[in-house]
RNA sequence: GAGGGUGUAGCUCAGUGGUAGAGCUCCGGAUUGUGGCUCCGGUGGUCGAGGGUUCAAUCCCCUUCACUCUCCCCA
């Protein structure tokens, strides 16, 4: 007989139990989070009708969508009616022009859903992953105050999350477009390409960015790339009211320029309203996140003891969501968090937790004589909201003990006849070593203490 | 889409033209009510698959499959 080897496809990350308890906790303290900030839960289905996810077609987006038929359903040389999404953020442009009557808007909506790009296979790169995404959704406008209020949801998102220092870092597309248009690269395919190539810095060097930049198919001026580089790093070493001051130097009065630059000084001035301390923002002039359809501030944060990591977590504002849609124009700001390659990542760097098991207790059974108790034990605790699990096995009490300790369970339930003569049971706290003894009537309380102490 | 790398035990990897080892894991034991440490023992591999050269291939050659990395792009 010969077996089927068992095994996942590449590119999906299956996790084993105590993995999934922390990653269910890490997308648990991202739902809290966008709730708090009054984001409400959408989920939309993984299967889209084709010609409502390829609208903007053509690139690499439409080169990685999978394509869905059912086994019948298949004429040859057609492309499939169905297809599974691969953001959050189409999805949701169908969603608002479909129930645009319904809603209210200004729209907020936080959506934590699996999506699927057919990707090459890579370290850290999924073919299918969560996103996290929250958007708001103005009707023929936005305030500029959402843009402002991004930050502070990542600022206590990302506190929480507890992955150390982090850095939200800040952009303005209008700012940057005003910029090369005073270059004089008014093309905006242009400027991406330079952009691009500029956002490679950190990885190839400042030299041979400019290098290529001076070189051909750029073969901008060493004036150009001078003022370019002076630009891009105003924000080094400057505080950001002082890059902010900086800026306002160049004295530069293309409209464009003026008002990114503008909208940057109110956002910075209520995010420190709001209370985000200003060492966990920057103003940096360099970040330009890939996609094109940002129109305005765009954001990427960092955490700073673990750059390596990319920006975990990034977004931006973007003129018009729903084109394809609806001829209403409703201009948003969102981010967006890769919640599956975050969690690999941290996993990767030791960073996970995973000690812990939501089995908070083990009901061992050490004299078989007294099975009813353990059953009774068992049913009180789970009455008393702790979650437990009975050792029914039995077995070596040695043996009991190690595998509560090898499933992460903290607490191990003991009562021989001993305990039973006294009416009490002894919990064994297996992360610290300690016993400790509670009446059986007062075990649930005295548990509970020792869960929460 | 372009270019590299690697396939030997569950995992990480050694190794030799004469059909294989280590560490970790796993299982069992070290006086029968106390886990993690230590010690002892054990399970476990048609050496990715197919073909060729050879008396003999895990090792050499060819093919193939799988995985993986970089670029691209992104979460």
């Amino acid at each position: 007989m010969s077996f089927i080897q068992p095994r996942t496809m590449p590119g999906v990350m299956e996790l084993l139990p105590l993995e999934q308890v922390a990653f269910q906790r890490m997308l648990d303290t991202i739902r809290r989070n966008y709730e708090r900030f009054g984001f409400l839960p959408v989920e939309t289905p993984v299967m889209e009708f084709t010609k409502v996810l390829l609208t903007k077609s053509g690139g690499e987006t439409e080169r990685q969508v999978y394509l869905v038929h059912h086994s019948g359903s298949l004429k040859q040389d057609e492309k499939p009616e169905l297809a599974l999404r691969f953001d959050l953020t189409v999805p949701l442009a169908r969603y608002v022009a479909e129930h645009e009557r319904k809603l209210n808007f200004p729209f907020r909506r936080y959506q934590i859903q699996r999506v699927y790009r057919g990707e090459r296979a890579q370290r850290g790169r999924f073919r299918e992953f969560y996103q996290c995404d929250i958007d708001v959704i103005g009707k023929d406008k936005l305030d500029l105050y959402y843009d402002a209020e991004i930050p502070a949801v990542i600022y206590n998102l990302f506190r929480e999350l507890n992955f150390g220092k982090f850095t939200i870092h800040m952009n303005h597309r209008k700012l940057l477009a005003g910029f090369f248009a005073y270059l004089g690269i008014e093309e905006a395919e242009q400027q991406m390409l330079v952009l691009r190539e500029v956002d490679k810095i950190d990885k190839r060097g400042r030299e041979k960015v400019m290098e290529t930049l001076l070189a051909e198919p750029f073969s901008l001026s060493s004036a150009t790339v001078e003022k370019l580089m002076q630009f891009l790093e105003t924000g080094n070493g400057r505080s950001n009211s002082e890059t902010l001051a900086a800026l306002r130097e160049w004295d530069i009065q293309e409209p464009r320029w003026l008002e990114g630059l503008s909208e940057l000084e109110q956002v910075f001035h209520q995010l420190a309203r709001l209370d985000v301390p200003d060492d966990y923002l920057r103003l940096n002039l360099a970040i330009a996140r890939g996609l094109d359809y940002y129109t305005g501030m765009v954001y990427e944060t960092l955490l700073d003891d673990h750059l390596k990591l990319g920006s975990v977590c990034s977004g931006g504002r973007y003129e018009n969501l729903a084109g394809h849609y609806t001829k209403s124009k409703l201009p948003g700001v969102g981010i967006s968090i890769g919640a599956s390659r975050l969690f690999f990542q941290l996993m990767d760097a030791g960073l996970v937790n995973l000690g812990q098991n939501i089995v908070k207790v083990l009901v061992t059974q050490m004299d078989d004589s007294l099975a009813d108790d353990y059953l009774q034990i068992t049913a009180a605790l789970r009455a008393g909201g702790i979650n437990t699990l009975l050792h029914v096995e039995g077995g070596k009490f040695q043996k009991q003990l190690k595998a509560a300790d090898r499933a992460g369970i903290r607490f191990a339930l003991i009562m021989g006849g001993s305990e039973k003569e006294q009416g009490v049971v002894t919990v064994k706290d297996l992360s610290k070593g300690e016993q400790h003894q509670f009446a059986r009537d007062a075990m649930v309380e005295g548990i509970n203490g020792l869960i929460n102490g």
